[in-house]
DNA sequence: TATATTTGCACCCATACGGTTGCATTTACA
DNA sequence: TGTAAATGCAACCGTATGGGTGCAAATATA
């Protein structure tokens, strides 16, 4: 089975796993809670992205916490370097966008533990 | 059925079929002998390719011409904006390369009908 | 200790993927 | 006009995806 990041990002809800992760470790439960979908389908989205390197997992206690590896993309951004010829202006205008954000870093915020049993419905 | 750039780059050989349509606008046969999987199957790949934007056909006499679209990676190259601290130098550079281009359009470069039908074997 | 929370395990389901083969259709060309 | 080449169409196959449910197991906590 083919398990490599360009397939890791191909899904959207992966995609937005990652974004998430990508500011906070959270636990499954907390993580599944934002999403619209069954915990044993974020399992499973989760259970690619960690084949593919994209995020890994941390068992404290019988909670089990994930967070993103955003440089593994950067085989993503290699693969693409033979096309960066063809890539466009509105590429550049939000380069210069976000160069603005530089500064802020990704903070894990607040909750750690606390809330993520508020179930929603 | 979702069909966006992501999906489109997913799979390696529509990887390869990109980076081959990007060099040469080539016929369906063609292409198919560049690889070692069945015409059908390249057809297949050639419709999610089209269907995500990244490549167009164009249909001359009994042939179909398929060229890439490259510029379509862009959308690619703008959700990883959001990643670009977590990335590597050699993406820093192409940024950097990004920005000495501004004004240079992506131009479509030299070959267009010529060779195409050199068989191999 | 009893109970609640978190996760894991094992299925189930419909459909998409990646590939194939066989045959029909369209179009050049000798 | 007959034949060969290029493409299209349809069906099939095994496996992966993306989603679900139900229940067991492990571990906190009242």
């Amino acid at each position: 089975m083919r398990r490599d990041v360009f397939q890791g990002i191909a899904d959207p809800t992966r995609r937005a796993l990652l974004g998430r992760l990508t500011k906070e470790k959270l636990n499954l439960t907390s993580v599944a809670e934002s999403f619209d979908i069954s915990r044993q389908s974020v399992t499973k989205h989760l259970r690619i992205l960690i084949e593919c390197g994209l995020v890994t997992e941390q068992k404290e206690g019988r909670e089990k916490y994930f967070k993103a590896q955003p440089e593994k993309l950067s085989e993503v951004a290699a693969w693409m370097e033979q096309y960066r010829m063809f890539l466009s202006k509105s590429y550049d205008r939000l380069d210069d966008y976000l160069k603005t954000l530089q500064t802020k870093k990704p903070k894990n915020h607040e909750q750690r533990k606390s809330q993520s049993r508020n179930k929603r419905k």
